[in-house]
DNA sequence: CGCGATGATTTCAC
DNA sequence: GTGAAATCATCGCG
């Protein structure tokens, strides 16, 4: 028999009695100042500890409590809590710091743009919006036609936030079972408020590393998705008959100057009914807003460019919206104005030109903005339109024998001398002996 | 299926 | 960054 176990039997049964499982000195207070006995001491409070377990449920139990009940014992918690912060848990400290996930960011930002963590339901903001644009303009076979992914989008996003509950339930609930047990454990063992609380934090952090596997793999089930039925860059869409009207409309009266500005372009997408929801089918890259003037500034580029090479192609397109403008310039303002003096069908110049059609385009978005039937916004166009299209008509009405004579005919007003769109960057080719290009060079003279 | 029209993208110059 | 020009890819019609 050692030394130990002599001792734990023969301190067993006194213990109790005072001031169970804690050494006399320390029930004394006056803190045992000759090695041996707080050698002891501990010895015995080591073997208390070990031979718990062999004892009864009803004891362990009673020790448990003489032990809590201890008077020393909020102290001595304390300082072995102190410890720990010190040590171990220090060491844990200086990985704490959490710097905003940007992947994390990027997730919330799509699920966002794509209105599966949004407000609202719906397939999402911009969906909804998409659709009920569609309905009112352009579009019914668009709105018809995303209604399916629509659904689709509807499904992943009750899916997504069905999931994200879960998570968050089952989140909370092992948050606050941890927190029990380790609050219960800090009656037996030295665990701070500090150390409750980064516990918890660790459990938030697992399960928000989970809730972003369920975000990347929500994106993926939304770009599939989006793959799948709206994506196809190059799965062009015409645009229906109304759209490409406003824009031609707009196309021949600022043909001085077919650049719209910002506002012009945002109009047009808005009352041209080149809705929302063609944007989205026809471009992947964002929801955003930027979207807008992009359909509009495609189709005047394209419009341009095609226009300039074969003017004589796109003479009686234009002869026509020239026409229908000019009567409504016409109807509009009766009066006239100075837009009514076509007879300085160069006069306008280049520098002229510009100007006129800036302040037109300026005035347009101020009409629609102000006044919102489009039709009211057309009439009011803008002066340089009228000047435009009523030049148009008459140089058309002068002398259209032919297309190529009209070309001719046609150059030198709506396109301008110089300065205009047109005279650019490669004059040689411009200049080419047929057709279109060749009108540019503006030698009415000739 | 061929072909022109046309919207979108890429390339290039400024 | 913006627009022109070239090019791609699809649509729609005969």
């Amino acid at each position: 028999m050692d030394e130990q176990t002599r001792l734990m039997h023969s301190h067993t049964g006194v213990g109790m009695a005072g001031h169970p499982g804690l050494p006399q000195h320390m029930q004394e207070g006056t803190g045992g100042t000759d090695g041996d006995g707080r050698k002891q001491d501990i010895g015995d409070i080591l073997q208390q500890i070990m031979t718990i377990t062999d004892q009864s449920l009803d004891e362990a139990q009673a020790r448990k409590h003489a032990l809590n009940c201890h008077r020393m014992k909020p102290a001595l918690f304390n300082v072995l809590c102190e410890i720990k912060e010190k040590t171990v848990l220090s060491i844990r400290g200086a990985q704490e710091e959490e710097p905003p996930d940007p992947q994390l960011m990027r997730l919330d930002n799509m699920l966002l743009a794509e209105g599966v963590s949004g407000p609202e339901k719906g397939g999402g903001s911009a969906a909804a919006a998409a659709a009920a644009a569609a309905s009112g303009g352009v579009g019914a076979d668009n709105s018809a036609e995303h209604s399916d992914y629509r659904a689709k989008l509807t499904q992943i996003r009750q899916i997504y936030h069905t999931e994200l509950e879960k998570y968050e339930q089952a989140c909370n609930e092992f948050t606050t079972h941890v927190m029990n047990l380790l609050r219960e454990q800090s009656r037996t063992r030295p665990i701070s408020p500090k150390e409750i609380e980064r516990m918890v934090n660790i459990i938030h952090r697992k399960f928000s590393s989970i809730q972003m596997q369920l975000k990347q793999s929500t994106c993926e089930a939304v770009m599939i998705l989006r793959s799948r039925f709206l994506d196809a860059r190059r799965k062009r869409r015409n645009f229906n008959k109304q759209a490409t009207e406003i824009l031609n409309e707009y196309f021949y009266s600022h043909l001085s100057n077919p650049y719209p500005s910002e506002e012009a372009k945002e109009e047009l997408a808005k009352k041209c009914a080149i809705t929302v929801a063609q944007v989205h089918h026809s471009s992947d890259l964002c929801f955003g807003s930027i979207i807008w003037e992009w359909i509009v500034s495609n189709w005047f580029g394209n419009k341009r460019i095609r226009y300039k090479k074969n003017i004589g192609k796109f003479q009686e397109e234009a002869n026509m919206y020239a026409a229908r403008t000019a009567v409504n310039a016409a109807n509009a303002s009766s009066h006239g104005s100075q837009a009514n003096s076509p007879s300085t069908p160069n006069s306008a110049g280049s520098a002229g030109s510009f100007n006129m059609s800036n302040s037109g385009d300026l005035f347009m978005s101020v009409q629609s903005l102000n006044g919102d039937s489009y039709q009211g916004a057309q009439v009011g166009a803008n002066v340089q339109s009228q000047v435009d299209t009523l030049r148009h008509v008459i140089s058309q009405t002068g002398g259209y024998s032919e297309g190529l004579t009209a070309n001719q005919m046609y150059s030198p007003q709506g396109i301008n001398a110089n300065g205009g769109w047109q005279d650019a960057p490669t004059p040689s080719s411009v200049t080419s002996p047929t057709e279109g290009p060749g009108s540019v060079h503006s030698d009415t003279s000739n």
